[in-house]
DNA sequence: TTAGGGTTAG
């Protein structure tokens, strides 16, 4: 007996691989090898100098295992993370007739946690549970975290309720596993729940709290957590700086994002790519791109995730050429995995590459849904809805299964080329082959295919008739019937739709335009100032409309009517040329676009000098005869700048590509790929 | 229990 305690206390010191060694022989040669406490010890000593091999060759060795060497021998396997051994050995523990107790069932459901395996966890809890595990914290603590990981919440909250102690971490979790599955104000009131209780948290839990934060989007709140951890003095390392300026950055407050990011005591390359990102997705494209020149410039390396960002920002504004080289750099790196040749596919065919976009992806061999909607998206945009068609056949072929994404971007690419029966099948097909329930963005597309073809009462009917059971208000479905209803002139209807998208109260400045374009086409100048009105008392400033022009590798951004551009009076003598050319070939401005109540004459000059007009003006005068131009809008190009643009390719003879905030037009000689689908 | 990244309507 005191033999045995004093091997256990040597094992327990011992941290070198030699001296571990000479203790395992003195045990075989002394004869107490399989006597429990020391075989077990030698287990986990080998476990915790890292020698897992050996660990396991002493756990074969045993004549006799017990629960503890068992349980050692799992533990060494979950320290090592070599989850799919722990519920391996579980199994053969089982088997071999073995009773688990409350640490192996903790660990084996903390490993299926991380495997993500769900189903298996949830087995080995119902055994937790019949060996009269039920009340016990320790597995109802591994269980929580295995709920939460799978999104379970109700669940977690069940089992959380009938915990008698609950500790730091079991609260942490419950606060994490509600900001992750994106319900916020569930997470705070755990939070808060937690205080009433007496606890003080941690670090931790308020990394959950901040992402709770980042999800409801409330500065309020935002600024109330950050004011509770520099009140309570808390250790700011620098992930939670991080996650402050991915809340603040992701909530479009990029300017505090900016100013916690530069009093960060400690930078790391996650924390430029929250920043970056933070940018990029706020469409602010030129200051993500220089941020990842900063980032290298203070020797911070980029990884692949800062680099996707900065690939989000190029196809944002269509720089083709700094999206190129970030590709190049990609290669160099040999970093391209899955995530950033996505993002590269999406970069090329977004600057109007197609072809590039194409061939890079033929090259990946394991595609996932992801990569495959996005190239069914890219045909999509550019009006090719036969190659989008094309790919999801692929798709089909190769087992990858459809997701409703997929199907977003397959009925939009129909509907844009004008595919209305192919897009109405495959609308039937997600609903009953594939069973997908049809959301709110599902009957937008095929709204939208409909009543861009002119056919607004079968659009009317499917609305009248549809059930959604996804939250939603419809918003975007109203919207889809307004523009064709503007598109066709079709008033009765469009006053309709017009009316029921003002009651749903848009956020977005977009469709108040949208609204307020459809009454000015309508000559209703009293319902175009009422839209004015609710746009103000919302809160909300029309977006300035700007096009983008790469020329010789640079981007140039123009507003409308810019005077303050150092080649102006050149491109207004360009204009007015190709205007005069215009009307001998038969064009009439269409004088409807423009949603002032001012002169005909006016109306003629505002339409003359939209953003994208002056954008191509520039083209022309910077770039070689021949050279194809692409431009990229902010928002929709209006009915008139299409018109004039058919024009336009053919007087100069060029190929002209003029990307909204949707979809690509390709212009050539004097016809528009959309097939005026627009 | 611990931060950032790819597709999806108008």
């Amino acid at each position: 007996m005191w033999l045995t305690k004093h091997f256990k206390t040597l094992l327990s010191s011992c941290k070198q691989k030699s001296t571990l060694s000479k203790i395992h022989a003195l045990l075989i040669t002394s004869g107490l090898f399989n006597q429990r406490n020391p075989a077990t010890k030698l287990i986990s000593s080998y476990a915790h100098i890292g020698d897992i091999k050996l660990a396991r060759q002493v756990f074969d060795e045993l004549p006799q295992r017990g629960i503890d060497a068992w349980n050692a021998m799992i533990v060494a396997y979950s320290r090592m993370g070599f989850y799919s051994e722990v519920v391996d050995l579980y199994w053969k523990m089982v088997s071999d007739g073995l009773k688990p107790d409350s640490s192996s069932f903790t660990v084996t459901i903390k490993a299926c946690a991380s495997l993500c395996d769900f189903e298996m966890g949830e087995e080995v809890w119902h055994q937790a549970v019949e060996y009269g595990y039920k009340d016990d914290d320790f597995v109802a603590c591994s269980v929580l975290n295995l709920l939460t990981k799978g999104g379970k919440m109700v669940e977690a909250k069940a089992v959380f309720e009938g915990m008698k102690r609950k500790d730091l971490v079991c609260w942490t979790t419950m606060v994490t596993g509600f900001a992750k599955i994106g319900q916020g104000m569930e997470s705070i009131g755990v939070f808060r729940e937690m205080q009433r209780h007496g606890m003080e948290g941690d670090g931790v839990v308020m990394l959950g709290l901040i992402q709770a934060c980042t999800d409801i989007g409330d500065m309020k709140m935002c600024l109330s957590v950050h004011g509770h951890l520099i009140r309570r003095n808390l250790q700011m390392d620098v992930v939670i700086h991080t996650s402050l300026v991915d809340m603040y950055a992701k909530n479009g407050h990029l300017g505090v994002a900016y100013s916690v990011f530069c009093n960060m005591p400690q930078k790391n390359v996650v924390s430029w790519s929250a920043l970056i990102s933070g940018y990029a997705q706020n469409g602010f494209a030129k200051e993500a791109l220089e941020l990842l020149i900063e980032m290298q410039r203070v020797r911070c390396r980029p990884d692949s995730a800062s680099l996707v960002s900065a690939l989000l920002a190029c196809s944002h504004v269509g720089y083709l050429k700094k999206g190129k080289s970030i590709h190049a750099y990609i290669l160099r790196r040999q970093e391209f995995e899955h995530v950033s040749s996505t993002a590269v596919i999406d970069m090329y065919a977004k600057c109007g590459v197609l072809s590039s976009a194409r061939v890079l992806f033929d090259t990946i061999s394991c595609k996932d849904v992801i990569l495959w909607n996005t190239m069914i998206a890219s045909y999509g945009i550019h009006g090719h809805g036969k190659d989008a068609l094309s790919v999801f056949h692929e798709m089909i072929k190769t087992n990858s299964v459809p997701d409703d994404a997929t199907f977003a971007s397959l009925l939009s690419g129909l509907g844009h080329s004008g595919l209305i029966e192919q897009g109405k099948h495959w609308f039937n097909e997600m609903i009953n082959r594939y069973k997908i329930e049809p959301r709110e963005k599902h009957y937008a597309c095929v709204v939208d295919m409909l009543a861009r073809a002119g056919k607004v009462e079968e659009a009317l009917d499917l609305i009248n008739s549809m059930k959604i059971h996804e939250a939603g208000n419809g918003m975007s479905i109203w919207a889809a019937l307004l523009s064709g209803c503007h598109n066709h002139r079709k008033f009765s209807i469009g006053e309709l739709a017009a009316k029921k998208v003002l009651e749903l109260q848009p956020d977005d400045s977009g469709i108040y335009s949208l609204v307020a374009n459809f009454f000015a086409s309508a000559k209703k100048w009293k319902e175009v100032g009422e839209v004015r009105n609710a746009m103000r008392k919302a809160g909300m400033k029309k977006v300035p409309g700007y096009s983008m022009v790469e020329v010789k590798g640079k981007l140039h951004a123009f507003l409308m009517e810019d005077k303050s551009h150092y080649q102006y009076e050149e491109m207004v003598m360009i204009i007015e040329k190709l205007d005069h050319e215009m009307r001998s070939m038969g064009y009439t401005p269409k004088t409807e676009y423009v949603l002032h109540d001012v002169e005909e004459e006016v109306k003629v000059r505002m339409l003359s000098f939209h953003s994208e007009r002056l954008a191509i003006a520039f083209g022309l005068l910077n770039t070689e005869s021949g050279t194809k131009l692409v431009i990229t809008k902010n928002l929709r190009v209006c009915g008139d700048c299409h018109e004039a643009i058919k024009y336009i390719s053919k007087i100069v003879d060029r190929e002209i590509v003029v990307r909204d905030v949707k979809r690509f037009h390709h212009f050539k000689h004097g016809v528009c790929s959309c097939g005026d689908y627009w």
